[in-house]
DNA sequence: ATTCTGACAGCAA
DNA sequence: TTTGCTGCCAGAA
């Protein structure tokens, strides 16, 4: 197994993330096989920056819906902009219809 | 090899 | 209910 195999596996997951859709670092984590790790995902994430590759890091939210990695985004406000250019409904950096815009990969892929 | 850190998640107070 | 601590995995120093 190479080590990138994961990040790449987490970066897979979050390119089948549908539009306007989200999920959280959780979720991917459970999909991949390790549900512990969701930190992990949350640190791929901040190695997304990789040219070349659009990682669409923004629809990866915590399992509160909370947009913990706006930060990261250059600007705090980049994240909740793109967020709701595709339809979610965000207020005080949290997904008000998180529960409707959550997309869950062991469910909908496997 | 050891230690620290991290865009989390779960449990305890 | 909100706040804080611990556990967990993987990578970097």
């Amino acid at each position: 197994m190479d080590n990138r195999n994961f990040f790449e596996r987490v970066y897979e997951v979050a390119l089948l993330i549908p539009h306007g859709r989200v999920t959280s670092y959780g979720a991917i984590a459970r999909y991949l096989g390790t549900a512990r790790s969701a930190r992990m995902v949350g640190w791929a994430m901040n190695k997304c920056h990789t040219p070349g590759k659009f990682i669409p890091a923004h629809r990866v939210v915590n399992r509160n819906g909370l947009l913990t990695g706006k930060l990261h985004f250059g600007n705090s406000t980049t994240m909740q902009q793109l967020l709701e250019n595709e339809g979610a409904v965000i207020e005080n950096d949290r997904i008000i219809n998180f529960n409707q815009v959550f997309w869950d990969p062991s469910i909908e892929i496997g």
